[in-house]
DNA sequence: AGTAGTCAAGAGCACTGCTCTCGAAGAGGT
DNA sequence: ACCTCTTCGAGAGCAGTGCTCTTGACTACT
């Protein structure tokens, strides 16, 4: 692919990537509102209006950057499954989890350019939705995978759904298979709100003071959620 | 009080609420980044550097709006539960997440100030800090006396708690009262992250396409945490 | 070789946070 | 009543921002 490029769309595609990078460290140290697309500049040594050549705005090397950030972390997570035993459904589990949160403390900005507080009036283009959907995915798989291994007991029954709720899982099915008990899909649907919503907590100082030792409570609470799903 | 003010404090204290209100507005709007000192000062009526007397920088603004975000949102709670036989401990703990969740809903902007993404290198000032508690200390409340009633079943042993995790619930501990087992705790915690966990998914848009009727959704997902704490 | 497309640079506009200075107005004491 | 001391609003000004437009050079394709 690299070759079947002209000189010149290479040295563009090199030099977008370039923008990105001195964006990215800029981002991790003063944070998204305070990134100055001419500090970028400043740093590839460009003049500011040549940067525009690459990104029409600075709200599009933003999105440059939150897709990106998807897709760092929904590699994290799938380079952390596929690192397992497919069958090791629990396993799976806890490593995808602690593979995700690893990437957020390491690229805490990035990820709170993709999970915190969002722009107002900002739509998120649609090159964001598919990477964004890599985590779950991930999460989803492994499911899937346990249900079908008869890994995960399905509890049906200890709770009723409201038909409401019950009505409106159709559209996620799609991405746990035909075969998913409501019940299950309501429960990873809460796993998974809760393993994002620890992880922001956390890294967004809501903890403190709460809890010191975030490496040990994190993985009991996501065992613990694991287990909710039926897992284990 | 306000008697006991010098007409000069008097009207400082007003031009102070003004400027806070005016903000709030833009914030509602354009969000946290997009506020300026100088539109505020001139939807008061004052010059940019006039605004500069009442609040030293534009962080010093931002601080105040996060307190009273935070005292906001906790009032909310406090009167929902308050609203509450202090027996119906389920009502009491759904009631008060509701609460959280129109107050959020209707104030997304503040909402994500408090809750959102933070500014790196951005110290929480110690007058924010007991105003971030607030809603923390109803929930724990309910708990507490659901356990002094008898209403809340102590399923511990059900999972084991690793050592270290069962050592830092100390500082906690405070909150709860002395008698509230560990398992208890971690329990409530987890209930207390799920609920902030699901108001920023569906308010920051991760849940959009997934979930359609919210309402349903988190009503049906905080019964289901206020049961895995042991109410009802 | 000529043309069309691409690019970096510079100037410029309207805006921002923030500082400093200056005069007006109020508060407290004699 | 006067005088001082603090408080306040206004204005000018600085360095920085996002973004636009124009200009001139360079490159790739015909």
């Amino acid at each position: 692919m690299t070759a079947s490029m002209s000189v010149r769309a290479r040295v563009r595609a090199e030099l977008v990537e370039e923008i990105k990078a001195a964006a990215r460290r800029q981002l991790a140290v003063e944070g998204a509102a305070a990134l100055s697309l001419r500090a970028v500049a400043r740093e590839v040594g460009l003049v500011s209006s040549a940067v525009y050549r690459y990104f029409p705005s600075r709200n599009d090397l933003l999105t440059a950057l939150i897709i990106d950030a998807y897709n760092a972390v929904g590699l994290a997570a799938e380079a952390a499954d596929g690192r397992c035993r497919k069958a090791d459904i629990e396993k799976r589990w806890m490593v995808t989890c602690r593979a995700v949160r690893a990437w957020a403390g390491e690229n805490m900005q990035e990820y709170g350019l993709v999970y915190g507080t969002p722009v107002p009036e900002y739509r998120a283009p649609q090159d964001t939705v598919a990477p964004a959907t890599r985590v779950t995915a991930v999460l989803a798989g492994i499911i899937r995978d346990g249900l079908e291994f008869g890994l995960i007991s399905d509890r049906s029954g200890d709770e009723t759904i409201p038909r409401v709720v019950r009505g409106e899982l159709a559209s996620v099915r799609t991405f746990f298979g035909i075969a998913v008990p409501d019940d299950v899909i309501v429960r990873s649907l809460m796993a998974w709100t809760h393993l994002f919503g620890a992880i922001s907590f956390e890294l967004f100082g809501h903890r403190a003071g709460v809890v010191t030792d975030n490496d040990a409570f994190f993985d009991h609470e996501m065992r613990r959620m694991a287990h909710f799903v039926g897992i284990g």
